[in-house]
DNA sequence: CTTGACCAGTGTACGCCGTACACCTATGCT
DNA sequence: AGCATAGGTGTACGGCGTACACTGGTCAAG
């Protein structure tokens, strides 16, 4: 066991997932802004050229892991109720992006989709046209839906800041905002805190969403086109 | 005219609002990632630090970007039907963004609302209440439309690339996808390209959240939570 | 057994970034 | 006249992504 054997022992050879995964639990860790090319070559015990070897550049480094997350939602139920389908698929995709905070902007953020979000996104419209909606219905609902599909939108803000008591200054400037607060800090929701229930707001938007859409599909509706 | 005169007279005093100001004409014209203080402070015939005697860091310029370009909304017209004026307020939102295709983007890597943000949202709750919601219903409602609020959510991305033709590949691994962009495409919309009618996609969303929202505020939704 | 191609990993270097800090210099108040 | 202040300057530092030339180890062909 000289020096040189253990060395061989303890470098798994860094491939590309070791990479991906590295990359990911970083910046689960310490934040996006946190993750560098430099900082993950640490976490590997590589020097950071090293990484160029798998990843072409940074961007492709963040497609892959993209990929690496949105390859944990779950694959689709099967059932007749197409409307349980997608519910319960697009919520395993908010337990997964939930887990990985940072992967919502990193989506976003990304020029062109990767190959693991269009194979999501495929599959997606595949339940809408199994639970008989027309392509074109799909096509718009799949629109609608935006990136609620993705199971994010955790909203822009909570609007209150961290702290506890509602600020006096924020009720004078904006008082339909301070009534919202209002209203979320006495009902007696999950979050015991000063927030209001994230999961039910979810819910509320997604299932007013999908009852519109089977109304439509109800309706036989069409894009009825003005010419 | 001695070349100090001629100094004074070219160089407006640079204050706040000019740096503001030409950091969004900057990121319109070069896009968001070109944007640094380095650019910007040349773009001003000024040397990198002069720009923090008017804005505190990098962040700040950005916040105030933000602030710079929501103050473009128009303010919420006054109406009996609340259905149009949100609806005529998200669109004048929407258009803003659109010119500045920057800001949305930046609007969601703000960790705090800034106070045109703000002033928004809560002139669009003040929309909301005065139309008949309930405090309640329309803090549901204002998450629901989430970052459709604020007139942008272009979509991730058009899951078709800019090229022409269909690609087969894509096809073969994606049939639902492959069958939506062949919808968009034969219909005759505005967008005579390869691409799909965004504005009507996103009032065909805009308008199934609002149908939705009017049918909770007749049957008086109130939320209903599970203790 | 030698040779040479081919990797994965290294080391150095460049140009960009945000910005801390010390410094000037004109302006305007006392 | 004296002086505080505000706005613009110059220099410098540490961190970033990554181009490019290299090295040592593996392995197939001669």
């Amino acid at each position: 066991m000289t020096r040189q054997e253990a060395a061989h022992t303890h470098r798994i050879p860094l491939n590309r997932d070791r990479v991906l995964r590295a990359a990911v639990a970083l910046a689960d860790a310490t934040g996006i802004d946190a993750l560098s090319m430099r900082r993950l070559a640490q976490e590997l015990d590589v020097v950071p050229m090293a990484l160029y070897k798998h990843v072409a550049n940074k961007e492709e480094l963040l497609d892959g892991m993209v990929d690496t997350v949105v390859g944990e939602i779950d694959p689709p139920a099967t059932g007749p109720d197409w409307q349980r389908v997608v519910r319960g698929r697009i919520l395993s995709a908010r337990r997964v992006l939930l887990c990985h905070p940072w992967a919502a902007r990193v989506i976003e953020s990304r020029t062109g989709p990767t190959p693991a979000v269009l194979a999501y996104l495929d599959s997606m419209a595949g339940s809408f046209r199994d639970g008989g909606l027309s392509a074109d219905l799909t096509h718009h609902v799949m629109h609608a839906m935006g990136s609620r599909l993705l199971g994010f939108s955790q909203e822009l803000f909570d609007a209150s800041g961290p702290s506890g008591p509602p600020d006096p200054g924020l009720a004078a400037h904006y008082p339909h905002i301070a009534e919202l607060a209002a209203t979320a800090a006495h009902d007696g929701s999950s979050t015991v805190g000063g927030g209001c229930d994230d999961q039910f707001e979810f819910e509320f938007a997604l299932d007013l969403l999908l009852d519109g859409f089977e109304g439509l599909r109800r309706q036989g509706w069409t894009s009825a086109r003005k010419a």
